[in-house]
DNA sequence: GATAGAGTTTGATGGTTATCTGACTGTTGC
DNA sequence: GCAACAGTCAGATAACCATCAAACTCTATC
């Protein structure tokens, strides 16, 4: 077993790898940034904040997705993201774990 | 001047986007948590844990070291490293500011 | 100082990925 | 249905990077 009596959700298979992967490119950062800047945040608004094509954002918004940093809800013609900021806090626990900075 | 004994070490400017791709790596990842399994580390250890050539180590141990995660030391013939905790701790509270989750 | 071992550096290579373009799907309102 | 807009998908390209092999530097010991 893993480990007890810590709250914020486990992360999965893999999972960690994932995240690790989808924060290192700056701009997907910063598009991550941009979400959590507001409580929802629409594709057309990050368009407008960064010198990308709608393509790249939607590849950045599969990835972060991919790595459950982000939930995607359909409203109409619009999509809306919000950060999952549980899988946040999960991957960098697991980070502080897996360095020794806590036992 | 820089901080007090228990304040986490301010990232650099361009420190954060180090620390973020130096830490997408599964291989490099591991090799940090096995400094930080043992107090300090030398290179041959490394070597004999991971399926890797020791130009490959040096590679990792350098961007490790570029982005501020270890200490390395000379002893004699031998490196050691040794895990910089305040700066990866810094690195998750910045991670946590940037996107809100603790404001 | 020669030999051996520890680590670095360099050049090459193959895999990954950020990005664009352009085609496609889906939704809204006429 | 169709025109317009929001977002996805697929192919192409260029940059990046993990890895290796081999040459190199540094240190210790004889």
């Amino acid at each position: 077993m893993k480990s007890l009596s810590t709250e914020p959700a486990n992360l999965a298979e893999g999972q960690f790898d994932l995240i690790a992967k989808a924060l290192a490119d700056p701009r997907r950062m910063a598009l991550l940034e941009s979400i959590g800047e507001a409580k929802e945040c629409a594709c057309q608004k990050l368009l407008r904040m960064f010198p990308v094509t709608k393509g790249t954002v939607s590849h950045h918004m599969k990835e972060l997705s991919r790595a459950g940093l982000i939930d995607t809800e359909r409203e109409g013609q619009f999509i809306k993201y919000q950060v999952r900021r549980k899988v946040l806090k999960a991957y960098t626990d697991e980070l502080m774990r897996r360095v020794k900075c806590d036992d």
